[in-house]
DNA sequence: AAATCCGACAACCGCATCGGA
DNA sequence: TTCCGATGCGGTTGTCGGATT
C-alpha cells in the first residue's frame, strides 16, 4: 500500500491539494535518459552521497531515495549487465545458504553486482524451482536439492566454460588460496577469472571484478580485517579460512549409492540417485517433469559433462588435483572419466559443498 | 493476429540504523 | 541523551517484452 493511499485509508493526513501538488512535483516510475544524464552529470561534478541535497539541487524532479536508487543500481560505472554467470550463481546460493536474505551484503562479494539484482535473481529463479518442487525455499530439503543437483550443475558449467578457455575456473586452483595476492596458486594467474567472465558476457572488460570470494568463502569481519585502513594490497589477501579447493578433498564423499563409478555404468538411475543422496522421501511429483526438462537433474546427469571438459581440467595444472577431488581419488579410475563418472564425481562435490555449509539451517 | 500469461528487472516503500547537532 | 535528517536494507509492486494460447 503506498504512503498515500495508507495516508487516505488512516482518514487522511495528505489533502488532496497536498496530493495534486505532490504528485506534480515528484517525479515517479521509469527514469527518462534526459533524467539519467542529468544525475550522472551532476554527480560527475558534485560526487555521490548527500542524495537529498542532490535531489533538491540537481534540477530531478525525484527523491533522494530514488537517485541513490538509480546512480547505485542502474548508472554507477562498475555495474555489471548481463546474466549471472555459473560462478556468481554459485557464490549466490552459497553465500545465501550462509546468511540469508543479505542482499547487500553478497553483493559485497559480487563486484558489479548490486542488492536488487541479487534478490531478483533469488526470487526469480532459485525460488521458482522451489515452487516447481512444491517445497519452500528455505526448506532444508530444497537446500539439499541444491546442493544436489544444482550446484553440481553450476560446476559443469564453469568446467565447460573452462573447457572453452583451455584452462580450468579458479575452483580448480590448487593449495586453496586462489587469486588475490596469496601467491600460493602454482598455475593460474588471478586473470583466470576475469577471463571467463569475459567469455561469458558481453560487457566491457573495465567493468569486472574479481571473484576471489568465490574460492575464499568471505568471513564475519573483524575489526583487524576491516577493509577501512587497510592497503589496496591487503584487501586483496585472500580471507583466512578454507577455499572450496582446500577442503579435505580426500575425505570419502563419493556416491554413496552403492553404484560403482568407474565410467562404464549408463546413466544413474533417478530413484537411485535421489535414494543415494538421501533424498528418497522427495516427492518430487509432477514437478518432476518440468524441474527436469529444465536441464536442472537428469539432463545435466545425462549430458554433456564430457570427458572432453574433464580432460581439458585434467590436462591443465592440477586438473587431477581437482580430479581426485571430486572422486576421492580411489574411487573413480582416471581413465574411466565419461559421464557419469564426472557427473558423479561432481555430484561428490556437491555434497562436500553441503557438509561444509553444516547440512543443517541456514 | 490478438489476447493472455509469465519471467525479468527496475523502481518504490517502510523500517532500521547511523551520525551529527 | 535526545532528536532528526540522511542513508542503507529488504520486501513488494509495477512495467515491459517475449512466449504461449
Amino acid at each position: 500500500m503506498s504512503r498515500r493511499k495508507a495516508a487516505a485509508a488512516a482518514g487522511g493526513s495528505m489533502s488532496a491539494m497536498e496530493e495534486e501538488t505532490a504528485d506534480q512535483e515528484l517525479r515517479r516510475g521509469p527514469w527518462t535518459l534526459e533524467e539519467d544524464n542529468l544525475l550522472m552529470s551532476y554527480i560527475a561534478c558534485h560526487g555521490e552521497g548527500r542524495w537529498n541535497l542532490l535531489a533538491r539541487c540537481s534540477g530531478l524532479k525525484r527523491t533522494g531515495k530514488s537517485c541513490r536508487l538509480r546512480w547505485l543500481n542502474y548508472l554507477k560505472p562498475d555495474i555489471r549487465r548481463g546474466n549471472l554467470t555459473a560462478e556468481e550463481q554459485l557464490v549466490i546460493l552459497e553465500l545465501h545458504a550462509k546468511w540469508g536474505n543479505r542482499w547487500s551484503r553478497i553483493a559485497q562479494h559480487l563486484p558489479g553486482r548490486t542488492d536488487n539484482e541479487i534478490k531478483n535473481y533469488w526470487r526469480t529463479r532459485v525460488q521458482k524451482q522451489a515452487r516447481q518442487l512444491k517445497v519452500d525455499a528455505n526448506s532444508a530439503v530444497f537446500r539439499d536439492a541444491v546442493r544436489s543437483y544444482w550446484m553440481p550443475r553450476l560446476l559443469h558449467d564453469m568446467a565447460a566454460a573452462a573447457s572453452s578457455m583451455a584452462v580450468p575456473p579458479p575452483l580448480m586452483q590448487q593449495n586453496g588460496h586462489c587469486h588475490g595476492g596469496g601467491g600460493s596458486s602454482q598455475s593460474q594467474s588471478p586473470v583466470i577469472s576475469d577471463q571467463l567472465q569475459d567469455t561469458a558476457n558481453d560487457v566491457p572488460a573495465p567493468a569486472r571484478g574479481g571473484y576471489e570470494y568465490y574460492c575464499c568463502p568471505p568471513v564475519e569481519p573483524s575489526p583487524s580485517a576491516s577493509t577501512s585502513g587497510s592497503t589496496p594490497a591487503a584487501a586483496l589477501q585472500p580471507a583466512p579460512v578454507p577455499c572450496f579447493s582446500e577442503l579435505n578433498w580426500n575425505d570419502q564423499y563419493y556416491y554413496p549409492g552403492g553404484a560403482e563409478i568407474d565410467g562404464g555404468a549408463g546413466a544413474l538411475d533417478s530413484a537411485a540417485l535421489l535414494g543415494s543422496l538421501g533424498l528418497d522421501g522427495l516427492d518430487l511429483g509432477p514437478a518432476a517433469e518440468s524441474f527436469y526438462s529444465d536441464a536442472t537433474l537428469l539432463d545435466y546427469l545425462n549430458s554433456s559433462c564430457t570427458s572432453t571438459a574433464m580432460n581439458t581440467i585434467m590436462s591443465a595444472g592440477d586438473g587431477g588435483n581437482y580430479y581426485n577431488h571430486c572422486g576421492g581419488g580411489a574411487m573413480v579410475d582416471r581413465d574411466h572419466h565419461g559421464t557419469t563418472a564426472s557427473a558423479a564425481c561432481q555430484l561428490g562435490t556437491a555434497r562436500k559443498l553441503a557438509g561444509e555449509w553444516g547440512g543443517g539451517g541456514i
